[in-house]
RNA sequence: GGAGGGAUCGCAUAGUGGACUAGUGCGCAGUCCUGGAAAGACUGUAUAGGAGUGAUCCUAUCGGGGGUUCGAAUCCCCCUCCCUCCGCCA
């Protein structure tokens, strides 16, 4: 949710990402504006009769009992007065509050403005695509070939966009694993990194591994709940499955005030993310690029405001790291102003050449929210206000090994291990 | 799943209807003392919203929500979480 004193300090700000950014119920600025004019004027005739009804009841307190009751005749009809005043001071806020929390995040101003993904901005571009003196296969063909992914088998006991992984393509995911906790826990290569990006804080990161379930009021809070669609929801419970470890890594400090000397706060999250989909329909059908249920390692950091931005930048370093690391072509994309996410103040992706598809798709993304999140969670820090919170893709399995099986495939169908993975798959070349 | 106990200011604790304007200790900040420090003394130390140039004042917040009352940290109801024990369990 939006700081409500945005409205009159920058409406010009809030108006623009209402008209920009693509979400599907648009609030009308003007009637959040009234509603919070009058939110206010209730609430200064809500005060002024507490005001009343409390000193009445310490004079009551004061006077000898003979003479209290003229007083607590008055105070009973002040008592009255004051239940309707806070009826409709009540409605009105929930009405106000409904139209908050559908009000996008503002947007930073290096963000391109664009009606969808197709005016996205590619910012930099690392490698080039493999030319095969071959036809190149797609993931599905290779994975098939080599036993490493199973995707009819699984149709047929749990549906379609499900996976079975077998093999060396189990042994890559622990390995990428490995690899990603070694890099984030490593403080020389943090403070390599944030020096790059001139961010002055070299924490290293905290393995997590998170809850899968929680409650959907707290996912809410996360402004992740949204199309509800596209959450598994187990209503006996009043539990919702995650679509990322964002959603329980987001809320692990909810309520507290950190010491500002605990900042940042960075985690590495390790966990299975769930999604429906529903609403894509056709859309990526074959194969593991688009499934129910995938592994991620997810970067969440709490940081001050004045730092946000340059922890997003140092995110955005380690993804680079990770992808150039495996030695995978990729381009690092501006996500545009109707392709961003409602809660982003910035969203950078990372979209990974596919060989299979002659295509770069998108692997990463990374989500600055400023305190968007933190507001409803209410997670704070001692010199006084919200902390701005980070999230941000370390790999997302599957579509990681999409590119790996697609980039190092040779000739004859075997692929080559990346460099730095050998070490934890044993062996140079899957066959 | 069952039985009992609990949640109070950054932390720990006191607080069974009006003197709570939430006490005390610790921590933290400032001042004094000191050659300097420790110890000690004193003072101050929550957040949010609102009014005022300002000192200051008003309102809300004692896990969350609702209720009783002129008045609730305190009484009643519901919920959440934590602890102890029993049951089940990898």
């Amino acid at each position: 949710m939006i700081d409500i004193k945005l409205l009159k300090e920058k409406p010009e700000l809030v108006k623009k990402a209402i008209q920009e950014k693509k979400v599907a119920d648009k609030v009308n600025f003007e009637e959040l504006v009234i509603l919070d004019n009058k939110y206010s004027e209730l609430l200064q005739k809500v005060e002024s009769h507490r005001a009343l009804r409390n000193q009445l009841s310490s004079d009551i307190s004061k006077v000898p009992a003979e003479n209290r009751e003229k007083l607590i005749t008055e105070a009973g009809r002040v008592k009255a007065e004051l239940k309707e005043l806070e009826e409709s001071l009540t409605s009105v806020e929930i009405q106000r509050d409904n139209l908050l929390k559908k009000v996008p995040n503002i947007i930073h101003e290096s963000v391109p403005s664009g009606k969808d993904e197709t005016e996205n901005v590619v910012i930099k571009k690392w490698g080039s695509p493999k030319k095969f003196d071959f036809t190149a296969k797609d993931h599905i063909e290779l994975g098939k070939l080599l036993g490493l992914i199973d995707t009819e088998k699984s149709s047929e006991i749990s549906g379609t966009r499900f996976t079975y992984l077998f093999g060396d393509a189990v042994l890559l995911q622990f390995g990428l694993i490995q690899f990603v906790f070694e890099s984030l826990m490593d403080p020389k290569l943090v403070e390599k990194l944030a020096k790059e990006v001139g961010n002055p804080n070299f924490t290293p990161f905290v393995p997590v591994i998170p809850p899968v379930f929680m409650r959907s009021e707290i996912m809410d809070k996360m402004d992740r709940l949204e199309p509800q669609d596209d959450r598994y929801v187990f209503a006996e419970d009043s539990l919702v499955l995650v679509g990322s470890a964002e959603h329980t890594m987001g809320p692990l400090h909810m309520g507290e005030i950190l010491d500002d000397s605990q900042l940042p706060k960075r985690y590495i999250g390790y966990s299975t993310a769930f999604r429906r989909e529903a609403g894509s329909y056709g859309k990526d059908t074959r194969g593991i690029l688009r499934v129910h249920q995938f592994d991620k390692l997810e970067l969440e950091c709490f940081t001050t405001p004045e730092t946000g931005l340059v922890e997003q930048d140092l995110l955005v370093a380690f993804q680079q790291y990770f992808v150039q690391q495996l030695e995978i072509p990729h381009q690092i994309v501006a996500i545009c102003t109707g392709d961003m996410g409602k809660p982003d103040y910035r969203q950078i992706d990372i979209e990974c050449f596919m060989p299979g598809q002659d295509k770069y798709r998108e692997t990463h993304t990374s989500d600055y929210m400023t305190d968007y999140q933190a507001r409803r969670l209410n997670i704070r820090y001692k010199k006084g206000g919200y902390v701005h919170m980070n999230d941000a893709t370390a790999f997302a399995i599957g579509r990681i090994l999409i590119a790996i099986l697609e980039n190092y495939q040779r000739a004859d169908g075997s692929i080559e291990v990346p460099k730095i993975l050998r070490k934890y798959v044993g062996k140079d070349i899957i066959r």
